[in-house]
DNA sequence: AGATTGAACGATTTGTTGATTATTCAGAAA
DNA sequence: TTTCTGAATAATCAACAAATCGTTCAATCT
């Protein structure tokens, strides 16, 4: 049947509409099966709830992003520490931008993450990779040298985690988050070490 | 009127216990004024409102952990860096441990930190002129690097904010943050560039 | 005078009721 | 048969009432 994906989307699309004008707790699943020309109970042969719906939003989009952040990761002209401090920056204003404008988009992001905490945990492990593979690709070049890459990428998310739900930790406003950010990253990439320091302003492109 | 102070610290110890019994929420004024053979009105010539006199108590108690906090940092024995490892495990053992064991202890945190945003500025501050001091110290034997010393002991502090309150961010368990807390400080001490790597195994923890 | 009280006030919390809503499932429609 | 419906159910939410509690202050005591 291959009717069903396309029903799929259609509620999708449907609920989608509902959640942003709306929100997510004022609209109910009649109003979206009615949306849909459909029975309430019908729903429910396409997603197991209500929730399920948000989180398949949800994925979509972020789906976007994470393309959107593997080709920062990996522009060719650009410099390892240039493209990390890229996709960390991109991923703080589209968070901040996002929770920022529309309450809407932050009580779905509030619930998701209240009563789906493996899908928090899912997006980490997919920015993970793509920090991986910047990685790999900065000891190529002879850029960064780390041992392990895995670990290294967990640390590094480790210590940025306050840029990455900005406005549950705090009430700072962009550009003071971005010149926190900003210092952190600088920490990450030089250390503290007395060691050989070397210009700091951007390096050439290899 | 020296009589002021010992009746101050007389309401303390009262609210103290009826605080660690009850929980701050399920403690009345009028207890605690009976607790002191007093009226609830006279309370308040003492301290401004209830939140103050739970405010004054984490006070105290805070300043005795930052006694112990300066002692890490400075003690003579030790590399810069192992007392700042010292400095930010000791922090996040201490409230691991006291938010961990009792509710009472959390809610309290929870209470003031809603309500008194401005407190926990201070206890960052507060750690952070020990930071300071670190690094001062950490320069003079050649250990560090830094230029502007408070700027980097705020991006020690942004970077570790993921440990220094737990159990609000993440339901991790004390080892599983202890081996994080490891892996940043590792990143943050040495960096990414490929630099002049010094043998670093061994400085461990005593 | 200054120190203390406790009744009174308003805000907050608690308890209760009734309505909404997510979800299910026996049956109707296809 | 498979697909869908919509009334029934149980859980959650909203609104209102009652009670509780933090705080104030006019009156009382020392």
């Amino acid at each position: 049947m291959p009717e069903k994906v396309s029903v799929r989307c259609h509620i999708l699309e449907a609920a989608k509409k509902r959640f942003s004008h709306f929100g997510y707790t004022k609209t109910t699943m009649a109003e979206v099966a009615s949306d849909c020309s459909m029975s309430p109970g019908n729903l429910y042969r396409f997603f197991p709830g209500k929730l399920d719906i948000a989180e398949s939003i949800a994925t979509e989009d972020y789906e976007r992003h994470l393309d959107h952040l593997r080709k920062i990761a990996l522009a060719p002209e650009k410099t390892a520490r240039e493209r990390l401090h890229e996709l960390l920056f991109e991923e703080l204003r589209r968070t901040y931008h996002k929770l920022e404008k529309d309450p809407r988009a932050y009580e779905m992001a509030t619930v998701i993450a209240h009563e789906r905490p493996k899908f928090a945990n899912w997006m980490l492990a997919n920015e993970r990779r793509i920090i991986v593979e910047l990685l790999d690709d900065a000891e190529r070049r002879g850029e960064f040298a780390t041992d392990d890459k895995e670990t290294t990428a967990e640390m590094i998310q480790s210590a940025t985690m306050k840029f990455r739900y900005p406005q549950l930790w705090s009430k700072l406003t962009l550009p003071k988050l971005e010149r926190e950010l900003e210092g952190v990253l600088k920490l990450i990439a030089e250390g503290l070490c007395s060691q050989r320091r070397e210009q700091t302003s951007h390096h050439e492109a290899a």
